[in-house]
DNA sequence: CGCCGAGTTGACCATGTTCAAGGTGGGTGG
DNA sequence: CCACCCACCTTGAACATGGTCAACTCGGCG
């Protein structure tokens, strides 16, 4: 029985410890189910957990999108990330979850056991190393994501979302959203009106076309990485 | 010889391996001085690595107070975070610094050498959970900075800071400003101005009074704290 | 005393938000 | 099959928040 812990871990040449060989780490497990992934099945829209409950599992994505996100009081809502097949989401360094997550669209994710993976943990290097990748990813993603939101316009967030996602797509040139306008307005830290806007002038621009709204073909991709500026 | 990898990171109560008795872990070495640190200081302003550089070491503060921060290439600056004494910071999973480091003020740090700490790391699972640690709190401090940026109004950011750099300066009623306005601006993704009118606005309402510009009184914490928001 | 960098303040402006109206498309029920 | 509905999206006009530009103040230091 073995455990991947997702290709967004190994997917960029990040050499943590020069010296081993942990790369495509495999987690061998012989026999006990405790981090086996049981699969688990989420509708569009369904909380998959919410902020400040016990974090009790992780998850990996196997099909299909998932959003993190804090809320504030008033209803004002950031999302922090847009989870894809392979992506590990909600592991947890305290005792509860710091973010909500919800199903973009219909999802199957394999969740696993956070307490059985620690104690694999405490006796496998490789593992632990492992998560601190993940770790570290996340925190880069993060601070990513924060000089888009502080110091970047309307244009240059949307441009910059959709040359994100046209890497999730596989570098296609049509690009297929599974999240609606205000996911993306909630990731950019921008209102609906302005991302519909934004896109608008684009496809006016010609940088890039909108056959359907779920659907935007990258005309110009030369031209959407200036626009990141 | 012992290091201990900071108060940053043993001060909440944040028990990741439930099992592990690791907080306040102190990484005990015998003999050697690869994960040593040294002594080094840097005057205000003075840059102490770049983005891109080269990551051989990473640093923890004694004394002072470090900016990291990213540029755009037109010069607009995101400052990710401010790091005061006990804090950690220039630790990399990849081979360069992702963002750049400077002192805000004269600084005392320690310096220590990565590839050391690595190979203790590989043997040492404390250690390896305590690496961990310090990633999974950076990427929380990353998201809620992430949420800071993207949702909150311009007296909401500047409350908040001035609440998260109370807890900084020991929960003491006025607060001594390591940091100009512009960093205050580049770290709430406002301008200078925007920073400085909401300051004088929230002292006109008596929420804080302003002796001298790095001198900050507040008065009325619950008021500060409700326009958090 | 005068300079200089940091901070403040004001007037104007631009970007993005708000509010409101209309369009579009997929699904359901007659 | 078509009509209707509803959620999602787009567009427009007025508005507000924060940015820009510029003048001025303050305090430290030669």
């Amino acid at each position: 029985m073995s455990m991947q812990l997702g290709s967004s871990m190994t997917g960029a040449a990040l050499p943590v410890f020069a010296h081993g060989s942990w790369k495509n780490a495999t987690i061998e497990r012989d026999g006990a189910s405790a981090t086996t992934g049981c699969s688990v099945q989420f509708a569009q829209d369904r909380e998959i957990y919410g902020e400040g409950d016990t974090a009790t599992v992780f998850f990996k994505v196997v099909e299909g999108v998932v959003r993190t996100c804090k809320f504030l009081s008033d209803g004002r809502r950031q999302i922090d990330a847009f989870h894809v097949a392979g992506d590990v989401f909600g592991f947890e360094a305290g005792v509860e979850y710091r973010l909500s997550a919800e199903a973009v669209c219909n999802c199957r994710l394999t969740s696993h056991r956070r307490r059985g993976l620690e104690e694999l943990a405490a006796t496998d290097l490789a593992l632990s190393q492992q998560l601190f990748l993940y770790a570290m990813q996340g925190m880069a993603r993060a601070q990513d994501h924060s000089l888009l939101l502080g110091r970047r316009s309307a244009v240059e967030k949307v441009a910059a979302f959709l040359v994100e996602w046209a890497r999730h797509a596989g570098g296609c040139q049509t690009i297929i959203l599974a999240m609606t306008r205000q996911d993306i307005a909630d990731y950019l830290g921008l209102t609906i009106e302005t991302v519909s806007r934004t896109l608008s002038q684009l496809e006016r621009d010609a940088v890039i076309e909108i056959p359907t709204a779920r659907e935007i073909r990258l005309k110009d991709l030369a031209a959407l990485h200036s626009l990141k500026s």
